[in-house]
DNA sequence: GGTCTGGCTAGCAGTCACTGCCAACATGCC
DNA sequence: GGCATGTTGGCAGTGACTGCTAGCCAGACC
């Protein structure tokens, strides 16, 4: 049962192209066409798409790294060469699209003010994220079965915040305010839990309500409240 | 079933008694009075000292079990029957403060807005906490140390949003409005990480910055801003 | 006071995520 | 072809955590 591949790391486009046209694409976005970088990125699309049939059938607690690394034909210590925790194959390279967050935040005018430009940063994210609208469906719902998963995935949210905190900093007035720093951190924490809530909820509806305005609703309940 | 029947353990006495001695029961059955309970009481607390001195000693992560039941004279087995978790010999028992949490913002008066509410049961919450200034310092600067122990305080402040929203909920115009939920989550959520933004802060600052004047300072640059 | 019940304990074996190490092999470079 | 280097898999180990079991001992009952 072949998964769909968008499922895979990186992977935006279609699946009818040829073989030749994919190799060329991979090496466009790898930059390097070589053997090894090539053979990496399939055994890497292949523990995804195992890992993610795997937990979607059966659950993510109940699976274990044996039995994807058997399924997927690698072996255990390889496996985790790759992904290094059984939690990243949900939630991906987090790191990565921190820093994809980030650069959309700092490239947004100096004088936009803080919920805006997160705003704006958010949008960006979206959509330069490797994920089709299935593929986050069941990660939020892969999410909503196991407090392990939604563990790990708050924690790599605290690690955005830090990223985020210091230009939010200098759109924030009196710099010299030692409360400064609180704000700003209150400010992005509040921002990226709208924007998970919203997620969420676009996620339990099945993809039915509007991201942008369960994220409009959750900024407008907290500042008008 | 009584309101306290929880506290005794394999109750199977009978009914009709006055409540003195009925409390006189229950401390025999179950109280301190027991030589069962007080060992009990000793054994946990011989065991929160010692992984507390070891924690802040060497570190969160570089203390194992093994040392900790050892130094504390107790098996392996034993301290996983008091704590299920490493980290909740670090966290408490979360499940009963959210159960105080959620008590003391369901006794705040129903016209009350949500934020006023909010507010007022965290300072609720504070007072009731079995921690002096100095534990709580303790244990923010262990929860800086350790992702892990972060990664399980973020996953409990989830649960507690849980025992938050319905009351939220209820203090919000429109209930039939579909956003609703998404509101009163974002609400609670925010709260939440506020309260949690302030205590950091507090904490890093050794506890020279006031906690309400911090919290405030988070509220208001999020609903300002 | 003797006995019985049942909670509590230590200890052991086992699971699972994860890591360090090393030998074997593939690949890229010359 | 030969060497340096990257990659892999197996293996042994660690550490948190669980299930099971035999034994101990406080407390209830007679």
């Amino acid at each position: 049962m072949p998964v769909n591949a968008s499922l895979s790391f990186g992977y935006r486009g279609r699946m009818t192209r040829d073989a030749q046209q994919e190799q060329r694409d991979i090496k466009e976005r790898t930059g390097v066409g070589s053997v090894w970088e090539r053979s990496r990125m399939l055994a890497k699309q292949e523990i995804l798409e195992t890992a993610f049939r795997l937990f979607t059938g059966q659950g993510f607690e109940e699976t274990t790294i044996a039995q994807i690394a058997r399924e997927a034909g690698v072996s255990q210590r390889t496996l985790f060469r790759y992904f290094g925790t059984k939690e990243d194959l949900v939630l991906g390279d987090h790191a990565e699209y921190g820093r994809l967050l980030q650069a959309a935040l700092e490239s947004r005018p100096a004088d936009e003010r803080p919920w805006t430009a997160l705003r704006a940063a958010f949008a960006s994210l979206a959509e330069s994220l490797p994920y089709s609208p299935e593929d986050i469906l069941k990660i939020t719902s892969l999410l909503d079965t196991s407090p392990s998963l939604r563990a790990r995935q708050l924690e790599r949210r605290q690690q955005w915040t830090d990223l985020l905190v210091p230009d939010i900093t200098r759109r924030l007035d009196a710099p010299s305010d030692p409360m400064t720093q609180v704000r700003a951190q209150a400010l992005v924490t509040c921002a990226l839990a709208c924007s998970e809530i919203a997620v969420d909820a676009w996620g339990r509806s099945n993809g039915t309500v509007d991201l942008e305005r369960a994220y409009d609703a959750a900024v407008a309940a907290v500042r008008a409240e």
